[in-house]
DNA sequence: ATATAATTTTATACTCGATACAAGTTAGGA
DNA sequence: TCCTAACTTGTATCGAGTATAAAATTATAT
């Protein structure tokens, strides 16, 4: 992790109102930088081969605030295990590949969704199912 | 039920390329007729006590049949339980309300929402949260 | 109609993502 | 420096959902 980096990550959680000790800082890095949309386990398997006394409840924790500060979008395609995305990014919707599982980003114009009037909307999720471009060719 | 009604859920179920069954007919009806996007255990729990013989397991298979064969929507917009949806109505959003968590319809024109080209999607889902009407009454 | 095969339902045990809790650790303010 | 609050860790636990096998029901063939 660069020094600017680094700065821009701790910025980030005290901006969202967080105390930004090593382990969210390490979270936040990797969220930020993957673009694979990892569960909380994913992650934690990841950063525990160099973080060795990192604890797994941590991760779920830290993961959790995120979501709650703004900072981490959760997305729940499916009823398995909760994925997690940057939020600072454009908004954009998700596909799963019901064959091999793995989640897309779909490019979309979200501007158009809007709630009943009376409502307070403070999140917006695009879910779509089938079959990614790989897996269509496999089966056919 | 009366007959007529029981006669079209029978027809849902065969169209569908499913044994019509006396548990699925019970359950598929009262997911037809229920607004309230129970979850398994809700549909389990309403069940049991006018058919006391029903399983647990019964209910949680013939669900997962019923979105298998696209006669019900599996609404998983939090990382709680799965919720069930009568799929043969007009397409629609829901919206969940983080203080009640109850799940509401959302009116909403999902025509506009499209994969990219390769993408095969079968299934389209638009999620938001935030508070409804009456819970933002009771918080300001 | 009766035996046999296939399907469905039931009940129990189990998996695993996620959380509650309590003890230990760290950080910041007086 | 000490005190307090916040954070992390590890263990135990919860609960939605599933695997499995036996029992029950339904379909098919003779």
């Amino acid at each position: 992790m660069t020094d600017s980096n680094r700065h821009k990550l701790h910025s980030m959680l005290t901006e969202a109102g967080i105390r930004p000790s090593i382990q969210r800082l390490t979270i936040l890095e990797y969220i930020t930088s993957c673009k694979s949309h990892p569960t909380a386990d994913e992650v934690y398997s990841h950063l525990v081969t160099d973080n060795p006394m990192l604890s797994r409840t941590t991760v779920f924790s830290c993961l959790k605030l995120f979501v709650e500060k703004g900072l981490v979008n959760d997305i729940d395609i499916s009823s398995d295990s909760t994925r997690y995305d940057d939020a600072h990014r454009i908004p954009h919707g998700h596909f799963m590949c019901r064959q091999c599982h793995r989640i897309f980003d779909i490019t979309l114009d979200m501007s158009a969704l809007k709630v009943n009037d009376g409502f307070v909307c403070d999140n917006v999720n695009v879910f779509f199912k089938g079959l990614c471009p790989e897996c269509k060719k496999l089966i056919n």
